[in-house]
DNA sequence: TCTTCTTTATAAAATCTTTATATAGGTAGC
DNA sequence: GCTACCTATATAAAGATTTTATAAAGAAGA
């Protein structure tokens, strides 16, 4: 359910390790920096779905650094600081800041206030929609629509269908798809593949005899192009 | 360029006078409340853009005061109390408050958060009334009504309804519906949903055997479609 | 007593599994 | 090159199974 990855900016060794543990037992994904500039450059490289910034960064002053991160990073950033004076506080949240947590802090309520700060993003942001020419999936409402028209799977079909879509391009072995689908004692049913491919094949293909979408690889599986 | 409304509910007189005088100063719109009642009913009457919620009221349980605000308001919500518990805190924030801050506050901290709180939020309004064809669903007055006439639901039954409005579109697994509506013991009681939706079908669809609002995805769930 | 929730029973619908058959492509032998 | 044969795939359709819809009876609580 969660998965949520957390970039942690902090100088100190102990406050990191002590993040990484109670993030990563709270089923997130944690990243480290050290300095202002390393966390700059991982935001960048990979933006997180949050941030947690310490602001008595050694390399650079941390107002400087949040205003750097807010020009084009969209998503949460918590301060976690030992400066607790008004000033430093308004500065911060003026800047961008979501929220600020004044070291020592306690792990409860850091937890509850990324909760809180990943929910208001999360009802408009990072929808899992894929679109591809005339075909549309919405893996969080599980429907699935051509031309703007609902197509309507069963549950089997539309496991089948967005398996082979997250994993766009890539083959999927005959084997590999019985297992994720029909389970382990599936995998010598190939049977039962053609039967639901052909299916599905039917009802997203505009020309199911010329499929463009779900491609055969002969003797090995299948794959979906989205181009 | 502010005029955003603030609807603060809080029973002492001397912290709403401090904080109306504060806010208006900086161009917001205050409106007062001093029970849990009174400022339930004028939320609903008028959504403001933000609350500041006391958590210790007078005639009602802050915390759930913020549970019955949060069914239907989608706006912020800061809360402000003498309770400086981790766990008052940590509930707070997991019911929907946006920010929680400790009385006494300093002010200046308060704008800021109440700044940061709002700039996040300003992409959407939030109705709280859901209109689709000849059905009207207002989560504030917990009320549905069809072709005007109230229809008359029972507890449940609302409140599935109401968790299938506000996922238009989206899918909602057996679990999910049993253990929001029922609880985690239930989730394996698939019959109490199929009894539940036959009974709101016939409430609320026009033709109950060919429902147009609550769709069943065999296998799945239920999903609601208010086109 | 009345309303609402829970449970049971059964018919109907939807989906999955299996079978049958068609087709396409490759290849070995002539 | 041609044919026969083999393997892998495609598709329709029958049947078996699962899931869902609905009424209605029993239980619980106000």
């Amino acid at each position: 359910m969660n998965k949520a990855e957390i970039l942690i900016i902090d100088d100190e060794v102990q406050i990191r390790k002590l993040l990484q543990i109670t993030l990563q037992s709270n089923d997130y994904t944690v990243k480290e920096a050290a300095t202002a500039k390393e966390g700059i450059i991982m935001a960048a490289n990979h933006p997180p779905d949050l941030i947690i910034l310490d602001l008595g960064l050694p390399d650079e002053n941390g107002h400087d650094v949040l205003k750097k991160l807010r020009e084009w990073f969209t998503s949460p950033i918590i301060i976690l600081s030992v400066q607790r004076t008004e000033e430093d506080i308004i500065k911060a949240l003026d800047n961008g800041a979501n929220d600020y947590l004044v070291k020592p802090f306690r792990t409860g309520e850091l937890l509850a206030r990324i909760r809180s700060s990943l929910r208001s993003i999360n009802n408009e942001e990072s929808i899992p929609v894929i679109i591809c020419k005339n075909l549309m999936i919405d893996l969080s409402a599980r429907t699935v629509k051509k031309d703007n028209e609902i197509v309507k799977l069963t549950s089997t079909e539309y496991n089948l269908l967005s398996l082979l879509v997250k994993n766009e391009g890539k083959v999927l072995t005959h084997h590999y798809l019985l297992r994720e689908i029909w389970g382990p004692g599936y995998i010598n049913q190939s049977q039962y593949l053609r039967v639901f491919i052909a299916q599905l094949r039917k009802k997203i293909e505009n020309d199911p005899n010329r499929p463009a979408f779900i491609l055969t690889e002969a003797g090995v599986g299948y794959r979906f192009v989205g181009e």
